[in-house]
DNA sequence: CGGAACATTGATTGTGGTCAACTGCTGTGG
DNA sequence: CCACAGCAGTTGACCACAATCAATGTTCCG
């Protein structure tokens, strides 16, 4: 069943990055609509196919390792698009639904043709892609340098862009904290002690739910962009 | 100065993205060529420029942070494509050589205009950015999960791979301990004491001068691909 | 209500960070 | 030629901190 209106007029664009669909020509849209299938995930789903555009909800490229550990090495907000094709097909990706959403199916065949002949679709997945690729950097630097506490501060500000009333400083965290954990590469029970930690210290309240209230974003901002690196406690 | 030949046909081609490169029609080519500017690197340089196209060395795209940590998110090998320029350009990554090397440099905006012009060109980049993309994936999931001296198994495997002789087991490790430490997000005293282990148990040998010989390939191998999970010793 | 899955909290341990000292190498200059 | 400084790398001792293990709380289903 093709969607003819994939992002719906009367639901608020939450991202730049659909705004940069909607930039693209009428034209174009009706040769992507021919080769879309739009579809609703619940949590936990792995959606069949290879390339696909996020309308909304939260999903993540989950890996696995041999002896079963695994991890979301990317998110994927709405407006992004995911291409798991690789040449070299060592590590297999495969997305997963984290938080409920629409995604849509594309037909990678026939998006290879359309790329060579809509150069407006070209130029649009090659900045989409290349801005996934600079946010997985941001990630790997992240996962690199941060403590646990820096870690959670940026996934906060991270998951809260995707959120409409961005502007608010409440939000529900619609991420469980296993995979938030999966995510930032530290155990569930640290993104556990590190809410507290947050809670404690006065950045945040945290209502049932999920719900979260950013109280000092300032803080927030510094304490993600290395307000508390790792050192011994040397007077 | 323009180069001509980016990619000299007597230098063996150690990548399967540099096949990539050369299957790019001889039209496509000139209309590149036009817009290259070709130089050498040196360790700790950090070219200009936005765009580039890596023919030789070792490079990375570092980042700092406010503090002064800083990590190598992500390495560049001959073939690859990059493209410094973000969107939403809250952290800036910079390109620095690791180790010495060819870089063309692309100016961009030109390159912006041949994308939508030659569709092979918007063709070839969008494949290598996602393939890279995918690669800084993998980094992300090695981060998140693997211990240090599964890092570091796998990183000699992957900077094996740049190299021609690539069959043999026995190649120069042409990056520093300590970059390789950033790149890996641990210390440097730590990847020491991690080649000392995998030379203890026999994983390799190390000659002076960076020399690596590889002994044991498959448990190398098995080493990277989580073959020494952490757990307790719990009998 | 029961049961399962998720989340939190506590106690303990292993491990990688931290600091410091030392080695080996290279280039510089007297 | 040696003395010296400077830097990358190594090794050792110690300890902070996140993982682990275990138990309890909470939420969300049928």
């Amino acid at each position: 069943m093709n969607d003819h209106q994939p992002f719906d007029a009367n639901v608020d664009i939450p991202d730049e990055t659909l705004q940069a669909w909607s930039r693209l020509p009428a034209e174009s849209w009706a040769a992507l609509d021919a080769i879309i299938v739009a579809s609703d995930a619940e949590r936990g789903h792995h959606p069949a196919g290879e390339t696909f555009l996020i309308v909304s909800g939260i999903h993540g490229i989950m890996r696995e390792m041999a002896d079963g550990r695994q991890s979301v090495c990317a998110l994927a907000f709405p407006g992004d698009y995911l291409d798991m094709r690789r040449v070299e097909h060592e590590q297999e990706g495969s997305l997963v639904t984290l938080a409920p959403g629409r995604l849509l199916e594309i037909d990678a065949e026939r998006l290879d043709a359309l790329i060579v002949q809509d150069s407006d679709i070209a130029d649009l997945l090659l900045t989409l892609t290349r801005e996934a690729f600079a946010r997985s950097q941001d990630h790997c630097a992240d996962l690199a340098t941060k403590t646990p506490l820096e870690l959670l501060a940026s996934a906060l500000l991270e998951l809260r862009r995707q959120h409409i009333e961005r502007e608010q400083d409440q939000f529900t965290l619609a991420i469980r904290r296993g995979d938030l954990a999966q995510y930032l590469g530290i155990k569930p029970e640290t993104v556990s002690r590190g809410f507290r930690q947050l809670r404690t210290e006065g950045f945040l309240d945290a209502g049932g739910n999920g719900q979260i209230s950013i109280l000092n974003m300032p803080g927030l901002r510094m304490l993600a962009s290395g307000g508390r690196p790792r050192r011994s406690t040397r007077s």
